[in-house]
DNA sequence: ATGAAAGCGCTAACAG
DNA sequence: CTGTTAGCGCTTTCAT
């Protein structure tokens, strides 16, 4: 065990404690206590010398220590699904932000969608006794939040928390932004629009899901086109191969999220299909990305900004006013549509599948599920 | 101060600390922190008998209070200079990894650049006492880490540490990858190669170009024509610009990081410039994104995961085997070349500039600065 | 206004 | 092998 103890370097650094400073300042410890954090009644003389002694020594109080008797540590936790999705770096950096402002720390953990490494963010959460969690994984196992629940930490959900009482939910408006998105495509005479769907197993995937089924029936258009990939690059990819093997391809598609639309930008690439004068994309999320692919991703944005301004506020509402346990607090998200370049006219076809065959053979990888109709979006989703 | 003591909810959960646990088990304390941390010489009946009062509570020992016993937090820092940079989700995927692994907790700072940020970045280091600190941000002040020095915290720097004993160094072979980048190109007979920096006051940006430099004075070529940009994809676009309006404009361009490329192949796609036919471009980290650029980024890659797993195995050795103080540990990490599309044989020009003129036009934002010649890239730049 | 002392939850001597 | 006890560094009564 390493311990920077007087006999360590006694001449190079003394314990550095709080009892340190009491003594060299000549007050009590409970007085360097008082000082430091800013008791107004402390006498202004010895709050001098107290700080002169601490900026000498540059101590730092123990913030564990503190912790540990305040009962408050401090810290809230931030439950990503996995921060290489460029969704989420935007999302820490505005909870890192708040988290400086505040005082407080983060304890930023990845699920990579593996169930183990959920249950071991929990933990690892209750052990470092975390003073709320934010959870940002767009699915999460019931029996894991109850861990928290039953040690009353405060929670803020995105779009996929229980409703109960004491348990903060953002809720997102993606029927807003897809429905722009959808009617944005119409009004450029596309009629065979598909939706590149993510992963059914989140439950942001499937809300997506059904927003763009429900704004597709809205204007009389039959939402069969859907493809079921996996919020992933490669997944925007292959489901463009699938949907061109059909007789009679979309002249436009629309994707659960920006990286499947980049996706699907790369694959057009490759097959030699120009967006957007063969294909229009649209994308969802609008990471700043979005504004530097090629074409420029016109996209429904879902501000990664504002989504973590109001999960920390909402956590620290409830940590600092605890509001906690009595009402349930929502909040919404509103999303909508930006145009850029990935979208124009419909080309004009006097039937289907005009586009140069040949370019439109798939390659023989496939990992996405063809899935026509609305058939079992329900199978799976989590709730 | 909200605390879960007894008197708060007598019948839904009691403290829920070591006592209680000892108390339900009828054992001693003591027994019950052997039993927990696997004190092999634990009679197992009793060890059982613990771990089952255990399970049934739901405990998990309060780490801020072992913590603060121990003298060891099992929290490492990690500064990096920006979260949004895509180069850095990987490296704190991997660093969490490992964490996760060897039962440490991370805490993330991003110092955006900003030396403020950077100063509260070390401060929030200290108070948390953390028990190590990996600092990857290509540049840091001398006098903040003399503070984390000064307490002995162990360090490990990328390519920009002082080298002094007992810190750990990463030192990053930029020649290697860059050679052959260099080399790469003049295989294609290029022979106007330019190159965009990074932000000079960026030790890693200044090694990078330097490597550039002498590249292509190995072979004969002369390294005049670099731009400053500023790692990111708007000084790409810029910078392209920039090169663009001179008389001669490079045939391929060599970029200091993958954001910089992105950023060309986009300024590049509204020039109307092709690329790679019009224009070889060759990056340099090979993220992930790059493999799904318009083309596909040929770049000069530099293991994020290498590299997260030599900075965190360097930390865990100085920690676990304290090694620390007397000799130092030079690790390093060596970058090399990955061929994708986005560089092709050099277009054939009787004399200069045959691209089409009218294309060429840059708009007038502009906030690179060109910079001709081997000239003054010593200045501003740390250590 | 200041100080002495108790105690946050845990581990590690030290005794038994 | 188990239990008792003394802290880890801090905040906060409770006296003074």
């Amino acid at each position: 065990m390493i311990r920077y103890s007087k006999s360590f370097a006694p001449f190079l650094l003394t314990p550095m404690d709080i009892r340190e400073i009491a003594r060299r300042a000549k007050v009590s410890i409970a007085t360097v206590s008082r000082a430091i954090n800013r008791v107004p009644t402390v006498d202004p003389q010895l709050a001098k010398r107290v700080w002169k002694v601490v900026d000498e020594l540059g101590y730092y109080p123990n913030t564990q220590a503190r912790a540990l008797v305040l009962g408050r540590s401090r810290i809230f936790g931030l439950i990503v699904s996995e921060i290489t999705n460029p969704f989420f770096p935007e999302i820490v950096q505005t909870f890192e932000d708040l988290a400086v402002e505040n005082n407080y720390e983060i304890l930023l953990t990845s699920t990579v969608h593996d169930p183990k490494r959920m249950e071991s963010s929990v933990r690892r959460m209750i052990e470092r006794r975390v003073d709320g969690v934010a959870i940002l994984t767009f699915g999460m196992e019931e029996s894991l939040i109850e861990h928290l629940r039953d040690r009353k930490v405060p929670l803020v959900f995105v779009d996929v928390g229980p409703d109960v009482p004491g348990i903060a939910n953002i809720r997102i408006n993606y029927l807003n932004g897809i429905r722009q998105a959808v009617q944005h495509l119409a009004a450029l005479r596309h009629r065979r629009i598909a939706f590149i769907a993510g992963p059914q197993y989140l439950k942001s995937a499937g809300a997506r899901r059904e927003a763009f089924e429900d704004s597709m029936k809205e204007i009389g258009l039959s939402p069969d086109l859907i493809v079921i990939g996996d919020h992933r690059m490669e997944g925007g990819m292959n489901a463009l191969l699938e949907l061109n093997k059909l007789n009679d391809p979309p002249t436009a598609v629309l994707c659960s999220n920006d990286m499947t639309a980049i996706g699907v930008l790369r694959e057009a690439y490759e097959q030699n299909i120009n967006i957007p004068d063969d294909l229009s994309v649209v994308g969802f999320d609008d990471i700043h990305l979005a504004e530097f692919t090629i074409p420029p991703l016109t996209t429904v944005q879902m501000s990664q900004h504002d989504l973590a301004k109001i999960a920390f506020n909402a956590l620290l509402q409830e940590v600092e006013y605890g509001s906690s346990s009595r009402e349930r607090h929502n909040y919404e998200l509103v999303t909508s549509l930006v145009l850029r370049r990935s979208t124009a006219l419909a080309p004009i076809r006097k039937s289907a599948a005009t586009l140069p065959k040949t370019n439109r053979i798939a390659k023989s990888r496939r990992t996405s599920i063809v899935d026509f109709g609305p058939a079992n979006h329900n199978s799976r989703v989590t709730d």
